[in-house]
DNA sequence: GTCTATACCCGGATAGAC
DNA sequence: GTCTATCCGGGTATAGAC
């Protein structure tokens, strides 16, 4: 990938994190860099092929970040809510919707999920009802789905005590 | 609300059923209905509102579900899941993105969470953790995350059996 | 309550000159 | 690799006649 092409992916990821999956426009993204929106197309065939780098590059932050947390149900579980929290629009574009597995680099997804697993004592069946735990609760927290003043901290302990026990 | 309303509150709930959120247009709507776009604006102020009917509409279906069932998380778990597979972009519409409570009737929110407080003995914290259970598991499968051939019957037991031993 | 006509916005993408 | 000009499609919503 080009230089140019990598200042392209960055300034869309910064037009997601600043105004949602719906503020990635090709006319936006091409105003951000100063230039006109047909030009992009001689980087990237199309905006999908744009949105896939990004999406890419939002799950190798994350996957770092779980890596980085402790072997632990309760770490990993505190790293997830924390980069989710910090990056709701990536986190979105990363995790909602249908991924387009084609467009990304082999192996990423696995590696995103492997600290799970590896918490779970390798038990991939438990690892994703874990997973849809931890992806529920982001979501609904993300969706202001729960009541307001809810407990959340409470609730997600509640949920890593039950898994824990398994 | 006026028998023509009713109608098309029918409608628009097909419309999502068939096509998904995005397939609920009202110029769709209309040619559903026989009738030119415009005219629909003398039955509802604007989309907002027909969407939130469907929105009620979908929340007292799965409300009754969900009380049609046993008092046990299993059970529940199954008719939450049933529900979500056999209406996932009402599912959709009504679970993810941002609720227009305004919009909808007192208690119904409420009313659709009530039976798994019961089954948690009354401890909404932990329902809070099951609910985002429930909700990421089926949200995962509905959007394609899962990989090809995973368990998924085994990740809902294994969700079920953990928050059963609290 | 329905129509026609229309305003207004937005999006992705292409052709062809430079 | 960038530009201008443009196509094409889609959406919500309003005005005013009937």
């Amino acid at each position: 990938m080009s230089e140019r092409s990598r200042q392209i992916v960055e300034a869309a990821v910064c037009l997601v994190e600043e105004g949602g999956t719906e503020a990635l426009t090709m006319r936006a993204l091409a105003e951000r860099l100063g230039i006109r929106a047909p030009s992009l197309y001689k980087h990237f065939p199309d905006k999908a092929a744009v949105e896939a780098e990004v999406i890419a590059l939002a799950m190798r932050d994350l996957a770092r970040a779980l890596e980085a947390a402790k072997d632990e149900l309760e770490a990993l579980a505190g790293a997830y809510r924390a980069y989710a929290l910090a990056h709701p629009h990536l986190y979105r574009l990363m995790s909602a919707g249908p991924l387009p597995r084609e467009r990304l680099p082999d192996g990423l997804e696995e590696r995103a999920a492997l600290p799970v697993v590896r918490a779970m004592g390798g038990e991939r069946v438990a690892a994703r009802a874990v997973w849809a735990f931890a992806h529920g609760m982001v979501m609904l927290e993300l969706d202001g789905r729960f009541p307001p003043g809810a407990d959340l901290d409470g609730a997600w302990r509640a949920g890593v005590a039950a898994f824990s026990r398994t």
